[in-house]
DNA sequence: ATCTATTCCTGGCTGC
DNA sequence: TGCAGCCAGGAATAGA
């Protein structure tokens, strides 16, 4: 599932096929995908720069910014064949691009300039300690469902929570303001090695998830906890046990990690 | 503020 | 072999 290494993969491989492309049409737009009809409004315009705002993709085109949210099986394809699950195509003044997702939990979305948009946390990947640790104080709540809020930090998902809850040593249960000093320091720089490390592997590939020329990731191989229900702890070796929290699946060491 | 439940969707499992 | 039923889960939403 695309999460902050997954999309800054993508960008990376789209960003130098449709940066300077002009678009030219579209075709098949699934309403699903595009809940609000923006396709007139994209034909003429150039993308100039492709960025990630957490999980999103923001091509920046000449009066607003397309966003694409990759959801849970999303794909942006470059050189790729339509499918049965193409759900939305722009012809550009050089190739196309794809949308392809199964699931059709992702979403294609056009602001224009001046639009209010959805504002999230800051960045997991370039937050600062300190500010990380303000914000952990103010909160309530347990860790592992705040770190999937994207209101509090931007890009972590269940995969990328869980393994950085275990490289700290964290409980998914701890409550957020009840972390030490050193604890929460601990978690900020799980979560930036962890993410940083799966940005070198191309992000993890556990089913649907490719980059833009079809690549898959390979960080799914050095997941410890994810996915790994019963098998050994790397480190103490006891069984890796699974939670459901906050209706989200959690995978945990009992041992190793601390509420 | 925080929490839970529900909805969206469909391929791929599981179990009979 | 066939098929019904369940599961995964990001994010929005409603309600407690």
């Amino acid at each position: 599932m695309p999460e902050l290494p997954e999309v800054e993969t993508v960008i990376r491989s789209v960003a130098p096929k449709i940066e300077g492309r002009s678009i030219l049409g579209t075709q098949r737009f699934s309403a699903l995908v595009m809940p609000e009809d923006c396709t007139a409004a994209l034909v003429g315009q150039t993308i100039h720069s492709v960025s990630r705002y957490g999980k999103h993709i923001l091509m920046e085109l000449d009066r607003g910014v397309l966003d694409v949210h990759l959801g849970m099986t999303g794909k942006l394809l470059t050189n790729g064949a339509e499918t049965p699950y193409t759900r939305a195509i722009l012809v550009l003044d050089r190739g196309r691009l794809l949308y392809d997702d199964i699931r059709q939990f992702g979403r294609i979305r056009y602001h224009e300039r001046g639009e209010a948009t959805d504002e999230l946390g800051p960045d997991a990947l370039t937050i600062g300690p300190a500010e990380f640790a303000e914000r952990l104080a103010a909160r309530r709540g347990r860790i592992k469902p705040l770190l999937l809020d994207q209101r509090f930090v931007r890009g972590l998902g269940n995969i990328y929570a869980d393994e950085a809850l275990f490289r700290a040593g964290v409980h998914p249960r701890a409550r957020a303001a009840r972390l030490s000093a050193h604890r929460a320091q601990s978690l900020h720089q799980a979560i930036v090695e962890v993410l940083t490390a799966a940005i070198e592997k191309g992000g993890s590939s556990i089913s649907d998830y490719v980059d833009a020329e079809g690549r898959a990731g390979s960080f799914q191989v050095e997941h410890q906890v994810y996915g790994r229900e019963g098998e050994p702890c790397i480190r103490c070796g006891r069984p890796i046990r699974r939670i459901v929290l906050a209706q989200r699946s959690a995978h945990y060491c009992p041992k190793c990690q601390r509420v």
